[in-house]
DNA sequence: AATGAAAATGCAAATCGTTTGCAACAAGTG
DNA sequence: CACTTGTTGCAAACGATTTGCATTTTCATT
């Protein structure tokens, strides 16, 4: 239960500077129970420092994204969201009426999908299951 | 085994203009086994008529994956990629060595999606699986 | 086969999300 | 506190895709 990583120690060792910025990101997507895009990352920053630029929100997802701290979710037609990388694997079913980001995980689909590329000759270095639905009309 | 649907009698039912520029991308896609992005169709649809443009092949696969004429993969990095939609549903594992895309089909893994979106009391439209890896070191 | 209305095209310009060059600036070391 | 170097903000550049518009085509109708 790696509950929290301490991103901020693990970037400091890397060499990497811990600036203000960067802080404010990094709190932000620690706060983040959605997925937001880079642009409502943005947004969210300048309210905490008004000097931020969108340039700078880009550069730390993808220096994150390279320490494995934030995952990138590309979902069928808008931009890239992200989500911190605290917590165990999961897939995404996204509400096609609501545009919800619903996460789940399955041990017996990841072994499906290891088995499969295994069976092709591959080692699967990573994936992406995306299912789009709608709730179910109940009864 | 529907084979072949007549795609040029379907767009003609539905009141669309068969015209050159889609007679001509409709048959490089009934004849393409990769997938290839819009540039790349672009490229094959030049070398039949000369004065074909970029934009029209945009349109095009805009207005065939409307008819579910063709697939649109979004597959990490790069441009949209497009395939005919003749055969049945797969998903796809990318070579992250080479590029080259293969497909495959479990009966399982649909069927486990959808019951893990069932459980989540959702009906799957439709899903997006692509597994991205490394051929196995033989032995 | 000629006509004409509507749809589709090619072109260039526009758009969107994202990246980059560069001069100004700030983090962390000594 | 000063220095070195990484980082920033800005604006311009980018790649993929879309769009406005004048021109050309298709196809139903003569």
């Amino acid at each position: 239960m790696d509950q929290h990583r301490d991103y901020e120690g693990e970037l400091r060792e890397a060499g990497v500077r811990l600036t203000k910025p960067r802080k404010i990101i990094l709190k932000i997507l620690g706060e983040s129970q959605d997925h937001p895009d880079a642009m409502a990352i943005f947004r969210r920053a300048v309210k905490i420092d008004a000097s931020i630029s969108l340039a700078t929100v880009y550069r730390t997802m993808k220096l994150l994204e390279g320490f494995g701290a934030v995952h990138r979710h590309s979902f069928e037609g808008g931009p890239a969201r992200f989500e911190h990388a605290d917590g165990e694997h999961h897939d995404h079913l996204i509400d096609l009426d609501t545009g919800r980001v619903i996460e789940f995980h399955s041990e017996t689909l990841e072994r499906l999908q290891e088995q499969i590329a295994d069976e092709l000759g591959y080692d699967i270095e990573h994936h992406r299951l995306e299912l789009y639905g709608r709730k179910r009309r109940q009864r």
